[in-house]
DNA sequence: CTTGAAATTGAGAACCATTCCAATTAACTC
DNA sequence: GAGTTAATTGGAATGGTTCTCAATTTCAAG
């Protein structure tokens, strides 16, 4: 079997150092599929269309493992449920009010480096969240 | 009656167009004297020092109702409870993740543009929310 | 292959911040 | 100060995400 686009993502879980498992790989996959910060319950029912046996507990494993690896991360929106994003750029988040939908939004380093600079001496960030709430054109 | 500095918190209510009552008075002076963030149950616990016959869900109502009128600001990080913030000026939050505390950060006018200056066009922010995450050195 | 460690399953339980309720009390208006 | 509207109270209920559990299955290394 060739290192095909279609199973790249298997080949990225196993070099990330976890156990590559069928339901692992197809919840990465749909990560990357559609990237629209979907919840694990939403993740749940997109894995089911393809793999109607997986358990959601399955589902909620799989990206706390997901998580762990670096190789997607976590993004709260007030209190709702956690989502997730597969994409591990620098970026911000554009939550448009009207229609609920998020998009990413590339932060260049220059831009980084000036937030980070409003620090007085003796913070040190390790991560920084950006998050804007409006309404985008459609 | 004079604008005294005691009775200061119970003018900005009245002035908000909100009623004045004990129990808003002593939340909102809770909230403006000691600005670490407090959770609604933290803001329980400091009330009833003062007012012991307060509610709970009194707390939550005077905190809905604060927020309504501009006077505080949620705050969420995580997936935790609401958090509550009287200060009103554009600022970051600090989070230290050894201490679990929160500093505000103040924010220059010219940093909030030039953070705006990223979105695409056609994308309308009514607000931003930064959050810094690491260590403080105290 | 074998073997041991790790992952999956399914259903239910736990958790807990927040809200609801109906009864009581209090605050403004005239 | 009478009346009307809104706020407070206490306790119970809600709601929904996330976790737990033990049994079973699967993975990958030697």
């Amino acid at each position: 079997m060739p290192t095909s686009a279609s199973n790249a993502p298997a080949q990225r879980l196993s070099d990330s150092g976890i156990r590559s498992t069928p339901q692992r790989e197809v919840v990465y996959d749909v990560l990357l599929k559609k990237r629209d910060h979907p919840t694990a319950d939403e993740v749940f029912a997109r894995v089911k269309s393809e793999m109607p046996t997986i358990s959601l507990a399955t589902v909620y494993n799989c990206l706390e493992r997901l998580v762990q690896s670096n190789l997607v991360r976590q993004v709260n929106f007030e209190r709702g449920p956690t989502r997730y994003c597969p994409n591990l750029r620098p970026h911000a988040h554009f939550h448009d009010e009207q229609t609920g939908s998020t998009h990413d939004i590339d932060l260049p380093p220059t831009l980084l480096k000036q937030i980070s600079s409003v620090l007085p001496s003796g913070y040190a960030a390790k991560s920084v969240e950006i998050t804007f709430r409006g309404k985008a054109q459609s």
